[in-house]
DNA sequence: GTCTATAATCTGATAGAC
DNA sequence: GTCTATCAGATTATAGAC
C-alpha cells in the first residue's frame, strides 16, 4: 500500500534538503566570496557535518553547478517578468528599458551570482550540459523577447549584452551598494536605440 | 669603499627577484585561475621553497597587491600608447577607436589580469593605498586623454568604461580566444560617438 | 541519511639553523 | 636569503558504523 507515495515523500523531502543546501551555499558565497565557499561552513549552515553533504552532492563542483542552474532559472524568471506583454503595452522602447533595468538590478542584487553566471571565475568549474541547456534556453528567450524591440541580429544582441553586463559589472566593482552606473541605464538604452535605428537605416539603404 | 654601491647592488638584486616572483605569480594565475594561485606552486616556479617567498612578501595578499600594482602600471602604459599624439594626428574619433581597441585588447590578452584589476574577485583582497594611488592616476590619465575626444563629463566617462569593460568581459567569458565581441568594438565606438554628439546638443539647447 | 573517523592533501605562515 | 622542520589548520573526499 502506497509504496509509490512513500517514495514520492522521501524524494520530496530530499529535494527540500537539496534546495536548502543550495540556498545556504548562496548565502555563504555572498558573505565569503564565490570562491571562498567551504564545505565545512556549508554543512554547519544547514546543521550537518560537511561529509553529509556528499549524500546530496558528489563534489563541490556539483554544488556550484546547482547554484549555476538555480541562478539561470532566476535569470529566466527575470527575463519573463520584464518581457511580459502587460508590463509595457507593446511599446518596444519601454521593453528595452525594462529589460536593461531588470538585468542590471538582477546582477547588482547579487554580485556573487553575477560572477558565477556571467564570468568564469571559479577555477576548474564548468557547468554540466544540463545546466548549460537551461542557461542557453534563458539566453535564447531573452534574445527572442528583445528581437521584438528591434534587436534582431546577433551582433546587436551581443553589443546589448556587453552594454548591460558592463553597466552591472562597473556598478558592482566600483560603487557597490550605490547607483552611479545604475543611473546610466536609461541613457545607455537611449544610446543603444539610436544605434539600432542607424543600423536599420544602413540596411535599408543597401536594399 | 663602495659601501653604498654594495647596498645598491643588493637591493637591485632583490628587486629583480621580486619582479621574477610577480611574473611567475602572473603565469600561475593565468594557468590555475586568479584564486587558484598557491604559494607552494609559486615557490616551485621560481626555484624556491614557498616559505622563502616570505623574505620578499609578508603575505599572499601582498603578492596580489604587487600584481595589482604591476597590472595598473601596464594599464597606464597602454593608455599612454593609445593616447599618443602622433598615433592619430589629433583626430578625436580615431583616438576613441584606438582607446577602445587598446583597452579591449589589453583585457582579452590576459583574462586573469582583467579579473584582478576590474572586478573584485579575490576574497578578502583589497589593494594597498599605494597601489590604489597608481590605479587612480592611470584612471585619471585615461579620463583626461579621452576628455580631448569629447568625453568631458563624469557620466559619459562612466558609460564609456561600462561599455569597454563589458565588451572585454563578454569576449573573455563567452568566446575566449575568439573575436566575437572584439569585432564589435568599432561599432560600439560609433554608437558611443552619436551619444556624445546628442548629449552635447542637449547641453547646447539648454544654454 | 547522518554520524565518526580519517585519509590525503593542501593551505598560509612561523621559528630557527646555516 | 634560503633552507629544514613544522605548525595549525583548512581543504575535499571516502569508508564504514549506526
Amino acid at each position: 500500500m502506497s509504496g509509490t507515495t512513500n517514495i514520492d515523500r522521501r524524494s520530496a523531502r530530499r529535494q527540500e534538503t537539496v534546495a536548502e543546501i543550495v540556498a545556504a551555499a548562496w548565502e555563504l558565497a555572498r558573505e565569503e566570496g564565490l570562491t571562498g565557499l567551504a564545505l565545512r561552513d556549508l554543512g554547519a549552515r544547514v546543521g550537518m557535518k560537511a561529509q553529509s553533504l556528499y549524500s546530496y552532492f558528489s563534489s563541490k563542483h556539483e554544488i556550484y553547478d546547482a547554484m549555476f542552474l538555480e541562478g539561470y532559472l532566476a535569470f529566466a524568471e527575470m527575463v519573463e517578468t520584464t518581457s511580459a506583454e502587460e508590463a509595457g503595452n507593446g511599446d518596444p522602447d519601454a521593453l528595452l528599458r525594462r529589460a536593461a533595468r531588470g538585468f542590471v538590478a538582477f546582477c547588482t542584487s547579487d554580485p556573487a551570482r553575477y560572477q558565477l553566471l556571467f564570468h568564469r571565475t571559479v577555477p576548474g568549474f564548468e557547468p554540466s550540459p544540463e545546466s548549460w541547456a537551461v542557461a542557453l534556453a534563458a539566453y535564447e528567450r531573452s534574445r527572442q523577447s528583445l528581437s521584438t524591440a528591434g534587436i534582431d541580429d546577433q551582433a546587436s544582441f551581443d553589443l546589448w549584452t556587453a552594454l548591460v553586463t558592463g553597466l552591472a559589472g562597473q556598478q558592482i566593482a566600483n560603487d557597490p551598494g550605490g547607483d552611479r552606473w545604475e543611473q546610466l541605464v536609461d541613457p545607455a538604452v537611449d544610446m543603444f536605440r539610436v544605434h539600432l535605428r542607424e543600423t536599420a537605416n544602413a540596411e535599408g539603404e543597401k536594399a
